[in-house]
DNA sequence: GCTATTCTTGCAATTGATTGCAGGAGTATA
DNA sequence: TATACTCCTGCAATCAATTGCAAGAATAGC
């Protein structure tokens, strides 16, 4: 079964349809091998179809990420990122002094989405996230001089 | 030495100021025992200065977020809430599909940070979090048939 | 207390994202 | 193929949040 097949399916049994313009969205965000915007998203689409509406691609995304077919992600640029789920799962840490940005592993979030289920019987969705913090750089040249406010877990 | 002297001096330390308007921010913040949007720090602040600009309450509550002395969260109802960090640590389990919410202990993250501290000598702010996913009783009724776009991890 | 410097404020404009609505398109059934 | 139903789209308006700017306020040094 194809991707687009696959995710035609999805969406049908959620009673939704699979349009010229979702089809655009999707082939999109699977060709990008990293994070796109929705305004980029946009543009890539319009070169083929220029008459989408950005609201048209939020509602998309939306829908997607529903389905959970696509993840959201706020790295803290002001606009939120979007990534076809299928990609090996990884996480970022996000330094709120630098914006220098680390990859985390997924079997922390592993660890802690099976214990939450475990204790809580909630699923948490842990795909994608960004965790904001303190890069080692940053934070040893808090630690000789330092702003108490900064200090601590 | 009380809070707004505190407070007060941590500004200093990082180069800015101690005004009117902060300390009506502030003092919203603390006397309030729950999150608060930026809107309704806009309107408590209002009945004794109607002057404020919501700006002014957005570029407050950064500056206080950079000095982690306010946690920002986004619970999903559209506008971020707000917080002061004095409080017991908490954080949320949100349903993506009925939009109930637990609250969850500080010990998974506390551990999580911990452990990412240990191998990536990354401080992550887990102050507050809000972690989105399905409750057990959503979960149940997907098992049972109902719609299944919203199932799987 | 006076002056210079720097930060903060309020206003207006702008950006990212969402929503309401009428018309159009996809799907199911016969 | 025709019909009815429901969902989707593009437009415009709206909301939450941010930014640029000139005027005003806080602070440091004298």
């Amino acid at each position: 079964m194809s991707c687009e097949t696959h995710t035609a399916t999805t969406l049908k049994q959620s009673g939704q349809r699979m349009t010229p313009q979702r089809l655009l969205i999707l082939s999109a965000l699977r060709h990008a091998d990293c994070h796109l915007t929705a305004a980029q998203i946009l543009e890539n689409v319009k070169l083929s179809y220029p008459y989408l509406d950005i609201s048209t691609v939020y509602r998309t995304l939306n829908a997607l990420i529903q389905m959970r077919l696509v993840s959201a992600i706020d790295l803290g640029g002001g606009e939120s990122s979007y990534e076809w789920i299928d990609h090996i799962r990884h996480h970022h840490l996000i330094c709120r002094s630098c914006d220098q940005a680390l990859q985390l592993n997924h079997v922390y979030l592993e660890n802690l989405g099976a214990k939450i289920f475990e204790d809580y019987s909630f699923q948490p969705d842990v795909d994608h996230l960004a965790i904001f913090g303190l890069c080692n750089t940053c934070l040893a040249r808090k630690g000789s001089g330092a702003k108490p406010s900064e200090q601590g877990f």
